[in-house]
DNA sequence: TACATAATGTTATATTATAACAATAACTTT
DNA sequence: AAAGTTATTGTTATAATATAACATTATGTA
């Protein structure tokens, strides 16, 4: 069984914030929105934001310096990530897919190489943006 | 067919540059080693970049914001990238497998929206560091 | 208690990337 | 060739993202 993480205090402030955040936020607007809690060095962010992204509460994507949480049910997957991007409205949503995630996990490079880690972004249009 | 692109001469000095590195360049180890060229501001450098990138002659490795070359007979799918990326040495491969791009393009998310766009990344032990 | 480990606070600095504006070069159309 | 248009370049300044180094405090464990 999973050990029961408990977030410190500078951890919980900050996964509060980006839980409740209807969109991917990132580290700077974090500090702005975290100051009047006492958190008032990009540092404190960033220590917070690492803790958070290796226990799987959140994720980055990569592509645009931003943090979002993990709605998978605390991704027993924070290490196989797939995201999509709308290029338009920049609507970011993680993908949950059994068949997607089967499918990387299970694929061998030209050398037979298999790799349990990875994160995956897919650009297009949302639905709204088309 | 293709229209024939020709480099300028920044794009040029910087393609040449990354062409020929074995591993993938970041922004200002590019401009440090192309100041003997001329090129002395980093707007020169991420402008060609930039370009570079469009015309799917090299490839950001979002995750280490660094740019390597497309050795995938200069990718039709310059929007469509996979890389793997040895998390002891750094070594980062271009992976060009038709199987994952032809699953990755087909893909549908929840919604049934398709990409045609996408970027993965991989990421394990080389065979060098297992 | 005593020890070890994790988290915090703080200042300074490194790294990555873009804004704004002016000047040239290259390509099109007449 | 002339005129108009677009792509590229040059330059300075600055914005945005991220880490180094060091001191302190809190938490967990033997
Ligand atoms: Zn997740
Ligand atoms: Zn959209
Ligand atoms: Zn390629
Ligand atoms: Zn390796």
């Amino acid at each position: 069984m999973n050990k029961m993480q408990t977030l410190s205090k500078n951890q919980q402030i900050i996964f509060d914030l980006i839980d409740k955040s209807p969109e991917p936020l990132k580290a700077y607007t974090i500090l702005f929105n975290v100051q009047k809690k006492g958190i008032k060095a990009p540092l404190q962010v960033y220590r917070a934001l690492d803790k958070l992204v290796e226990m799987g509460k959140i994720h980055k994507i990569e592509s645009r310096n931003a943090f979002i949480a993990c709605h998978n049910s605390s991704c027993q997957v924070a290490k196989a990530t797939a995201f999509s991007i709308c290029e338009i409205c920049e609507k970011i949503t993680e993908i949950s897919s059994a068949g997607l995630s089967k499918y990387l996990t299970s694929f061998k490079d030209k050398d037979g190489m298999k790799y349990s880690k990875y994160n995956l972004e897919f650009f297009g249009l949302c639905k709204k943006c088309r």
